[in-house]
DNA sequence: TGGCATAACTTGTAATGACAAGATGCCGCG
DNA sequence: CGCGGCATCTTGTCATTACAAGTTATGCCA
């Protein structure tokens, strides 16, 4: 049957409608139909255009404003954000891209790559159900032939599929996702903690039990803001500092 | 007028119904009326204790899951999360900065205010001459009356002079930087890893010998790029998360 | 006793309606 | 011409209602 040249939100699909709604809006935006800096269509038109309520529009605009997509002025309407290239401050970087840029040697061995069911902090992470099919890999980190780190790596199974036979000893899953997957990556976010040792760590990194150890947990995201990449590094406090510069933001925004 | 024992919420007030509620609701989860891992009433009984609508209650619940502070289950209720802190570094800001605005509570001890003349290793970051005169202070940071950083900080002489009588017990350095001597701030690099509580630590920070510490290495500039702020910054592991965003640079921009 | 259906909770999604408050242009009045 | 006020846009806040969907305990039935 015919289908009207507008875009269709489906009620009864298995997604909810304010994240169709959001998913389409955020594809305008990437691909320039919503150029930067301009105004969109407000939400009572957005509401008119595809048959849905106030409510869902707002829960759709807010989750995009959420995503730093858009941001929006009350009295006035909702603009686009300026594209990322504007707001990088730091640039998310591969281990091995960081360290080889600095001469060091990189070996990554593989202690596991297998598919399991994903358990409720992954699936929540990667924002999938819980029971659906990851890659969960487990690595550790050699630089100059010592141990610094070791990796734990969940990764969406349909992904996961297409780097099973990369080549994840010297390279990094970063610029395999990105060169060989198609895959551009957007941002990562990352939450940096101290904890001790514990035997697994004790044993993949040879250290002391009760060493310190510095812990990232680092959900990296594609460009279109799908998280794709969930892991939690483990490096040697004595033998690794992690970098990075912050720039002052003059604005409240 | 008489007030009902029961808190009440003010319709006509000068910040919404559900800012209101939000404020309310992580008072009793950081003073622990509701405590880690408990349940709160669920949003059909805040409506009744409050007497607002379901969508108020459910938009201060939405902040306050966006801040980390509660986690939602579908068909079992709302809980709250395990009590992390956490600084959010996208932007360069104070630590008190970052946390006075999530509501929590920041005092600032200081132990010690004093002019000294710069070691080695704080005139190499600060650009200056091995024995030129620098402040050197030292500051315990208790959020919610529980020490969580020791925070050990070198400021070069000229500017420190006018800092001399600022309020460092409530106020970050930074702002009395940009807003008190006119020294727009630039950006900050860091160095973070992980080491064992010593005894300097274990005593400024109540915890005990051998514990997990995260040690961040900070050197601020101003606007100009000079540096103007070298300092270590202690954080207890167990009560502490650094977090922060990084994005993917496609290009030269 | 074991297991399944169900009732009674929970949060999630969505529509509709209403008014408040900020922004902006238009128009008439001085 | 200038300016105040109003109409009319925008987003922000909030109530009410309804149903969907996940969770759990209860109790009936075999």
């Amino acid at each position: 049957m015919q289908s009207k040249s507008k875009l269709q939100l489906v009620s009864g699909a298995p997604t909810p409608l304010y994240t169709q709604l959001k998913d389409l809006l955020r594809g305008r935006i990437l691909d320039g139909t919503y150029p930067p800096h301009s105004r969109m269509p407000s939400e009572h038109e957005l509401c008119a255009s595809f048959g849905v309520s106030r409510i869902t529009v707002r829960q759709a605009l807010g989750d995009l404003q959420k995503e730093g997509l858009i941001f929006r002025i009350h009295g006035k309407g909702t603009f686009v954000s300026r594209p990322k290239a504007f707001q990088n401050v730091t640039s998310l970087q591969g281990f091995a891209e960081a360290m080889s840029s600095m001469g060091y040697e990189i070996i990554n061995r593989v202690l596991d790559f297998s598919f399991v069911p994903a358990d409720a902090r992954v699936a929540a992470r990667l924002d999938i159900a819980e029971g659906d099919e990851v890659a969960a890999i487990r690595r550790v980190r050699l630089l100059n032939r010592e141990p610094v780190s070791l990796e734990l790596t969940w990764i969406p199974s349909p992904l996961a599929r297409r780097l099973e036979h990369a080549d994840l000893v010297t390279r990094d899953v970063f610029l395999i996702l990105e060169n060989d997957c198609e895959t551009p990556l957007g941002h990562a976010d990352l939450a940096i903690d101290a904890v001790l040792a514990d035997d697994e760590l004790t044993e993949a990194l040879r250290i002391e039990e009760g060493a310190p150890v510095l812990r990232i947990e680092r959900l990296t995201h594609d460009a279109a803001g799908r998280p794709i990449d969930f892991e939690y590094l483990y490096f040697r406090g004595d033998a690794f500092q992690y970098r990075l510069r912050t720039d002052r933001q003059r604005n409240g925004a």
